[in-house]
RNA sequence: GCGGCUAUAGUUCAGUGGCAGAACACCGGACUGUGGCUCCGGGUGUCGUGGGUUCAAAUCCCACUAGCCGCCCCA
C-alpha cells in the first residue's frame, strides 16, 4: 500500500516548533491590541468572484495559483458556485466589512487575522501552498479619518514595535507610494504608452510584464534594462497634490516617531488593489524571499467589491518566514522540562499514581506520568528526558504520605510529604 | 509554470557494478528501589517510487514523486 504523505506545499509543525508560533501569535496579540484592534476569523473560502474582483484577474495569483473548484449544486434550484481557497485575506476582511456593514456606527474599524492561506505555487523554503498570515486592516467611513496618513504611519510603528517586541533585529522598512485610485491608472497608462516603444528592447520578462502588469517591469532585476526602467516615466511625477502631501505627511509621521525607513520609487505591490502607500519589510538571510511582510492602502476596494466607500491600510506578514528568521537568529532553546515525572513502582501504584498527578496538575505543575510496568532504571531515564525532577510513588511512599522527590540536576534525594510536594516541585 | 542540485537507518552522512555501512540516537543486559559516566550485546532499512540494462544494481539508463536552490511571482 502506498504511503499517504502530507501533498506538496503543506506541512506538519510540530513541537517544539510549535511553542514558537504560539509566541509569535500571542506577541501580535498583545501588541495588536494595545493599538485597540480586535480579531477577525473570515472563512477559509470564499466565492471566487471576491478574489479575482479585488486581487486582480490579470496577477499570478488569481491566473493561476487559487485553488478553485465548482461546489456542486444540491439540488435542482440551486447553482453551482465556483469557490477558492483564499489565497489571501484582505478580500475576505472587506467583504465582512460591506457584509456587516461594519462602517455603519461611523468609526475606524480596526481588525487582525491569524490563518492559513492557500496558493498553488512551487514549493520553496519559506515558501508553502498552505502558508500562515498575520495581518491587520485600517478600514472606516472618510468622515472617521480612515484617509489619514496618520493611520498609514501609526499601523508602520505598530510593525515597527512588533518586530521589536519579537526581538527581530536587521529589518529595513521599505516605502513608496503608487498614488490615489485615480492616479495609479492614469500611470500605468503613461507606463503602458513608454514601454510599447521601450519593451521590445528588454528582457523577455518585461515584455510580458509590459503586456500583463506594467508596473512589475520597474521590479526587474536585468541590469541591461536598468538604463531604460531609469528613463521611464516615474510614479513620483504622476501623484496628485493630495497624493504628494499624504506621501509626506506619512514621512513626516514616521520621522516624527523615529521609525527608520527608506524610500523605493520602484516598489509596486502585485495586487490590483494598492493604492498610495505601500511598503515591505524586508530581512537578510530568507534568500530569494526576503520580504517578512508587505502592505498598503487599498482606498477603493470597497467600492470595487460594490461597497461604500471605505478607504483602508493593511498588512499581512508571512508567518513561515517570520519563523525561519527568528530560528535563524536565536540559538538553540534548552528542552522544555515538566516539573516532575512521577514513577509509579509497580503496577498497582498506577492508580494511586495518577491520583498523585491529577493532584499537582491542580497545582498547575507539568506533570509526566510514567508507568508502573517500567523499570526503575527506565524509570529515571525517561524522567530524566522529560523533567526536571522525579517521584517515586511505591508501596512505602502511598502507605506512609512520604514521596521520594529527586531532582536530576542536583542529584540531591530528599523524603518530603505529600501536601509539600507541589511548593517543593515549584520553580 | 521554467532551469539546476539532491533523495541510503530515527538523525547527519559514507558506500560509483559483487553479502547494506559509520557516528550519534534507540532497544536489551551488567544493575528486580536510582538517571547521567562506563562496559557488553542488538541494525531498528520497501537504499524516494515504478520500469529498464546486467549473471549480479544503492551504484548504470528512463520515467515519476518529493525536497532544496535560482527564476517567475509573492508574505
Amino acid at each position: 500500500m502506498t504511503l499517504l504523505k502530507a501533498v506538496r506545499g503543506t506541512r506538519d509543525l510540530l513541537p517544539p516548533e510549535t511553542e514558537l508560533w504560539n509566541r509569535v501569535e500571542a506577541t501580535a496579540r498583545r501588541v495588536f491590541t494595545r493599538y485597540n484592534f480586535g480579531e477577525i476569523r473570515t472563512p477559509i473560502f470564499e466565492d471566487t468572484q471576491l478574489f479575482a474582483r479585488s486581487v486582480g484577474e490579470e496577477t499570478d495569483i488569481v491566473s493561476k495559483e487559487m485553488y478553485t473548484w465548482e461546489d456542486r449544486a444540491r439540488a435542482q434550484s440551486e447553482k453551482s458556485q465556483s469557490l477558492t481557497l483564499r489565497p489571501e485575506n484582505t478580500a475576505g476582511v472587506v467583504r465582512a466589512y460591506i457584509e456587516r456593514k461594519l462602517g455603519e456606527a461611523g468609526l475606524l474599524r480596526k481588525l487582525f487575522y491569524i490563518g492559513p492561506q492557500f496558493r498553488r505555487e512551487r514549493p520553496q523554503k519559506g515558501r508553502y501552498r498552505q502558508f500562515w498570515q498575520i495581518g491587520a486592516e485600517v478600514i472606516g467611513p472618510p468622515s472617521a479619518g480612515s484617509e489619514s496618513p496618520l493611520r498609514d504611519a501609526e499601523v508602520l510603528e505598530m510593525l515597527a514595535s512588533f518586530l521589536d517586541e519579537l526581538g527581530i533585529t536587521g529589518w529595513t522598512l521599505v516605502l513608496n507610494s503608487v498614488g490615489s485610485s485615480t492616479d495609479r491608472p492614469r500611470y500605468i497608462a503613461a507606463l503602458r504608452e513608454a514601454l510599447k516603444d521601450k519593451a521590445p528592447q528588454m528582457c523577455a520578462d518585461c515584455q510580458r510584464r509590459a503586456e500583463t502588469n506594467p508596473l512589475r517591469v520597474l521590479d526587474c532585476k536585468v541590469p541591461e534594462d536598468q538604463p531604460i526602467i531609469e528613463a521611464l516615466p516615474r510614479i513620483a511625477d504622476h501623484l496628485d497634490e493630495d497624493s504628494k502631501a499624504h506621501f509626506a505627511a506619512v514621512l513626516a509621521a514616521l520621522d516624527a516617531c523615529g521609525v527608520p525607513y527608506t524610500i523605493n520609487p520602484r516598489l509596486v505591490r502585485g495586487l490590483d488593489y494598492y493604492t498610495r502607500t505601500t511598503f515591505e519589510f524586508t530581512h537578510g538571510g530568507l534568500g530569494a524571499q526576503n520580504a517578512l511582510l508587505g502592505g498598503g492602502r487599498y482606498d477603493g476596494l470597497s467600492e470595487m467589491l460594490g461597497g461604500p466607500r471605505a478607504p483602508g491600510i493593511g498588512f499581512a506578514l508571512g508567518l513561515d518566514r517570520l519563523i525561519l528568521t527568528l530560528q535563524a537568529s536565536q540559538s538553540d532553546a534548552a528542552p522544555n522540562l515538566a516539573d516532575a515525572f512521577i514513577a509509579p513502582l509497580g503496577e498497582a501504584m498506577n492508580a494511586p499514581a495518577l491520583t498523585l498527578a491529577r493532584e499537582l496538575r491542580r497545582e498547575g505543575l507539568r506533570i509526566e506520568l510514567g508507568d508502573g510496568a517500567f523499570r526503575l532504571k527506565k524509570s529515571f531515564e525517561i524522567g530524566n528526558k522529560l523533567a526536571r525532577s522525579i517521584i517515586l510513588l511505591g508501596e512505602d511512599e502511598h502507605r506512609s504520605g512520604i514521596l521520594t522527590v529527586k531532582n536530576f540536576a542536583a542529584g540531591e534525594q530528599v523524603r518530603v510529604p505529600r501536601a509539600d510536594v507541589a511548593r517543593h516541585l515549584r520553580p
